[in-house]
This record gives structure tokens, sequence and C-alpha cells, in this order.
DNA sequence: TTCTTGACTAAAAGACGTATTTAGTCATAA
DNA sequence: TTATGACTAAATACGTCTTTTAGTCAAGAA
């Protein structure tokens, strides 16, 4: 299998998970079919073979991809101009709406396709949690240098600070729930509000 | 259906649920059936149906036991003469680890059995957690007459207080991450210590 | 040569009729 | 009045056959 990595390979790359979200969205994991996914990208079957090694490998990544762009999004709060306290509450709601927006449209099938992978994708969530954490360790020990906060263990509190969080996250939801955007942010920023309070000097 | 509610029924009743508890763990839901159920606890199988209207409704009863004596123990802390913030945080580990130990020795079912009745457990959740955080809304009120507490909303912020430790219970975490309890305790102090921290004067 | 493809295959999923098990009932007995 | 287990309808398991699908690879296109 080759993967020579050029810009028309991304770019084939990116469209094969775009077409996942959307057949995914439609028909959910099990009825997604290979065949399916390689008209809807205009490409031949093998060719998806190109790109990724298995199904679960490209449901996997689109997941990763949601992240990666969370985390894209995570970065940039924590390298803006904004004073920490701005910068921490944006970066809870961001890591907990970027999510919800990212799969709402998947109203039936979120369920099944957690079911399907639970375990592969609990394996990454651990990875993308600890990955996350060290984005808000950076603005906490930031924080603390500017002499506005006080806290004695930064990796432990920017767990925390995931953690407390997490149970809002769509994995964590009822596919009912998800519907409440508002309640969910509003849930999001007293939390936050809390949280950083309570580390503040 | 008769249902008179005697010492006697009542104790038939927490016999059901003992061994509801046993075979489940043993079993799971599936393969937990009513005449091993019956013959579990020393009853003719028709008897069971003069406790409870169905199995669903056994197992869901299991649940609701746990959650009362969650909710008891809840209570007694937060009638006890500790400090407010000493009850905050012993709250906040009790209703996880209480949890975590009364399925604890479900190694292997506990998924099983919530993937059978997820909906059902999901719906009664957002009443536990509405519970429980009635009982710490007090305690908080508490604390703000008390003089050493600023919170300006008590319901909102006894939410959060919830929320934020949600993701530590039993019914999000996968099966293999049950197993480290000293991980999961330390995790729920350094939460409470910044909540609490969060709302001081 | 290098990359893409769709026909191909092995294995998985589904369909379906049959046999077995089980949740829940109720006539009978204690 | 209360408890029971034989009973029934419905669900589940099973065996077999058929269809679908994930993944491969020889052949063709660029």
């Amino acid at each position: 299998m080759y993967m020579r990595i050029s810009v028309q390979t991304k770019e084939i790359r990116e469209a094969i998970l775009d077409s996942t979200d959307r057949l995914l969205a439609r028909y959910g994991y099990q009825k997604m079919t290979i065949d399916d996914l390689a008209k809807d990208v205009g490409i031949g079957k093998g060719s998806i073979y190109l790109h990724f090694k298995s199904k679960e490998e490209i449901v996997l990544s689109h997941i990763d991809r949601i992240v990666e762009r969370v985390k894209k999004h995570l970065i940039k709060i924590a390298k803006s101009n904004e004073k920490t306290e701005t910068k921490l509450r944006e970066m809870l709601v961001l890591r907990v709406l970027f999510r919800f927006d990212s799969v709402q449209h998947y109203t039936e099938s979120l369920d099944e396709l957690l079911a399907s992978l639970r375990e592969k994708v609990n394996e990454r969530r651990k990875i993308y949690f600890q990955e996350e954490s060290e984005i808000f360790r950076e603005v906490l020990e930031e924080g603390i240098e500017n002499g506005s906060y006080e806290v004695n263990d930064t990796q432990k509190t920017a767990e925390a600070f995931i953690i407390a969080t997490n149970s809002l996250l769509p994995a964590s939801l009822s596919t009912k729930e998800l519907g409440k955007r508002n309640e969910i942010e509003e849930k999001v920023l007293k939390i936050a509000e809390i949280l950083i309070k309570g580390i503040k000097k």
C-alpha cells in the first residue's frame, strides 16, 4: 500500500473524510458501505484503500479530524492576546460546542456508531484529552507567570478542567439531549466561571 | 397485582434486589433469567411479579436503590457538623466512589446492561442528578448564610458541581478504566478543590 | 514507471424456517 | 389472602442457505 503524501493525496484524503461525514450522518456506520463512499467521493473503490487501511480506520480518522480541528482552535485561542481568564473560558466552551456542532446532524446514527467502535474510540479519547489538557496547561502556566493565578500542579489542574467539562461532550449525552445547544452552552459557562475563580489568586 | 407494603414485603423486595445484584454481576442483564432470580431468592417465579412488574423494572429498581443509598449518604453528610467546605468535598467524592464501589464487581456486564437499558437509564439519570443537586444546593445556601461563600445562583452552581463530576461516574467510563479507584479519587478531589475555591468569598 | 480501478474472493451479514428459551400470567394450592 | 409453578405467547437461538460487503490484486490508464 502506497501513501505518498502530496497535495493531491491530502486533498483526496480530506474528500474521503468529507464524504464519510455526509454518509455517516445519513446512513450510520453499518449501512455506510465502502462502495457508497467511493461513489460519493467520485473515485474507485480500491483507491479508498490507497488512503486508509480499513473502514474502521476511516471513521476513526474522521473523528480524529474533528479533534484535530478542536485542538487547532484551542491553540489559536491560547496564542491570542486575550487575558488568561477569557482564554480559558473560551477554550472550555469551544471544546464542548465545537464537538457538539460537528456531530449535531447525526441525529440517529451517533449512538450506533459509538456502539460499533466504542472500544477503539475510548482508547483514543484518552489521548485526545491528554493533548487538550496540555494546551490548557500552557495557558495556566502563562496565567501564573502573569501573577493572577495560583495553581500548585498545572498538569492536574488542566486535567481537572478537561474532566469537569467531559460529561457535556456528545459521546456522554443521549441523542435527545443533544438538541439543546443553548442549555449546554449555559452549563459550560457556569462551570468555567467557577473553575476560573477557583484558580485565581 | 397486589403490593401491600409490610415489613415482610419490603424484605423480600430487598432480597430480590440483592439477588439481582449478584446475578447481574455474574451473568449480565440478558443472561440473568427470572427463573434464575427466583431460585436465587428462594421464592417462586410468580412471586417476583408480586413485587415488580417486569424484568426491566427490577434492574432499574436495583439502580434506583444504589442512587437512593447515595442520596442517603449525601444527606447524612449534609446534616453533619463539618464545615461547608468539608461537606462539599466529601459529598463530591462520595457520589463518585459510592457508585464506583457499587458496580465494581460487574467487570464485564456493565456495558451490556447499559446497552440494553440505555434509554430508560438516561431518563432516570436526569432525575437522579436533579435530586442530588438539590442536596448540594442546600449545603451551598447554608455556606452562604455562614458568610464564607459567594454564589449568585445556588441552583445552577449545584448543577455545575454535579456535571463537573459526572464524567467520572461508572456509566461514562469504559469498563477497563473502572479498575483504577485511586486515580478516580484523586481526580474528584482535584476538581472538588477547584470548585470549592471557586465559590469562596 | 506510477497510479487507479473495478472484477474478484473470502468472510461477514442477512434471510428464513424451526427449535428452544423465557417473560409474564393465572388457575390452583397452601 | 398469598404464593406457586405449569402454561402460553413472544422472543431468542440455531442451522442452513443466500446475499452483501470489506478488502485484494491483476490489468489498464496516465
